[in-house]
DNA sequence: TTAATATTGAGTCGCAATGACTCAATAAAT
DNA sequence: ATTTATTGAGTCATTGCGACTCAATATTAA
């Protein structure tokens, strides 16, 4: 349970239950029209969003506290998700310590200490499909997607953080289940292709796009459609798992 | 100074000075006689080998960390230096356990109950001058030269870490400052040809070879000569760092 | 002096992939 | 009927790559 880390017991004593200065933030990606979007979180203590993230519970494996917490944020489990970085300088938590001087309330003060520490944040990335995400939002936390071009300023080095990821993102995009894990079961060609564009920054022609894609041979064409515009309904694809993660093994060559 | 921890007063009192349940290893490599080395550290309480390692002073950056344990084993500063992976299973010191059960000596004691606790490990990358390294080598710590191909069973999970170290290496050998930092000054093309083949497991033609590395314009041939060999000495080659680091940004392209 | 050895330069050849195109047929909504 | 975007099926020139060959050169050892 994640929730021990709001009661009284674990804030007088977190030590007991956490692997001590050490912390995990998730950069949960997704992607919804035409647009790069990440899952961010509203902080209790002040105006500033922050990163979904949490801490390493002793008896947790590092991947099952980072599977945790994004199940806690996004009800979902089984997705791809990975180690890219480490975060822990020294200076990382100057914003909050004056932010938190400026917030006298009794009861928050324990918090303060155990946040002001200092962290080494695992950084983990994730790849979900967009409509499956229920964000959370209770009475203490909400979560909300932003497109990744608009982030507003973060606690902490979390800005950092969603850049290295995203560099990352792009790095590996040629060796990560990209399409696979950020669009639904079933999806037009033209969605794999804004996904790459968005992610390379650059335009893509369609029949050189479709072409290599196609020639991967690890999509299946469905003969379901979709309708809604005033145009000819595109034909739907959805991956063929098993030739899909074997292709990756070797890349799927550069685009 | 590394050496706090060799001090009584670090071994009481561990969590005044470094990050708690954080940890450092480096995994060196060097390349000599067309093989690829990595450093090891022989171990004071028993027969295995180690990574070379240490933790996070509390005034540290983690890079600085790493640096620091790296200039400690190789005598070395300012080389390649990269995270590149986190390693914190929960059972990664079961086979410790059992050594130091073995092992009463009571003033070993308080190092066994540190070292067995739960770290997360950080590991880090670093490229090397095989020749310019003087391995450590005082009264309880001795470095060495392995062969990556024969390095022996190690402590902990460390041949994980260093698989999973050559893995990125091979991984990112277009992306890396592979050549410049593994090779002396002035080399010959062939060697920078073996560094190629070494890492991807496969012979690479000459001719291809020297064209490809060639036309990245990031080498400047060097009139002097190496001899020693029945046969025509081979032109030396130097890096041309501007543009070497130039080219790395877009990838030298797949070999 | 000669033989053996590995380096070097300068190519060829065919194949495959890539980027930039074009043209026309099709289906759907207004 | 008109507008719109999807789709299929191409072309074409360029580039890069892998697998070659052939001959000249410098060096050491016999």
């Amino acid at each position: 349970m994640d929730d021990i880390l709001f009661t009284e017991e674990f804030k007088t004593n977190p030590d007991k239950y956490v692997l001590p200065s050490v912390a995990i933030n998730n950069v949960i990606f997704g992607f919804d029209d035409n647009k790069v979007k990440v899952l961010l979180l509203r902080t209790a203590y002040a105006e500033l969003w922050t990163l979904p993230g949490g801490f390493v519970l002793k008896e947790d494996e590092l991947i099952t506290a980072a599977e945790r917490l994004l199940k806690l944020f996004t009800g979902l489990d089984s997705v791809y998700l990975k180690h890219f970085g480490v975060f822990g300088a020294v200076n990382r938590a100057e914003k909050e310590r004056e932010l938190f001087l400026n917030d006298q309330r009794q009861d928050n003060q324990l918090n303060y200490n155990f946040f002001l520490q200092r962290f080494v944040v695992l950084g983990y990335l994730a790849l979900v499909q967009y409509k499956q995400v229920s964000p959370l939002s209770d009475d203490v936390r909400q979560c909300e997607w932003f497109d990744l071009e608009s982030v507003p300023e973060l606690t902490f080095d979390h800005n950092l953080i969603i850049e290295t990821a995203f560099r990352e993102l792009r790095f590996q995009l040629n060796y990560l289940p990209i399409g696979f894990n950020l669009l639904p079961e079933e999806f037009p060609l033209k969605s794999l292709q804004k996904i790459y564009e968005t992610i390379l920054g650059k335009k893509l022609d369609r029949g050189n796009f479709n072409r290599k894609i196609l020639s991967y041979g690890i999509l299946e064409k469905k003969e379901k459609y979709f309708s809604g515009a005033a145009n000819k309904a595109p034909f739907m694809y959805s991956f063929n798992k098993e030739q899909y993660f074997n292709a990756l093994e070797n890349g799927l060559g550069a685009f």
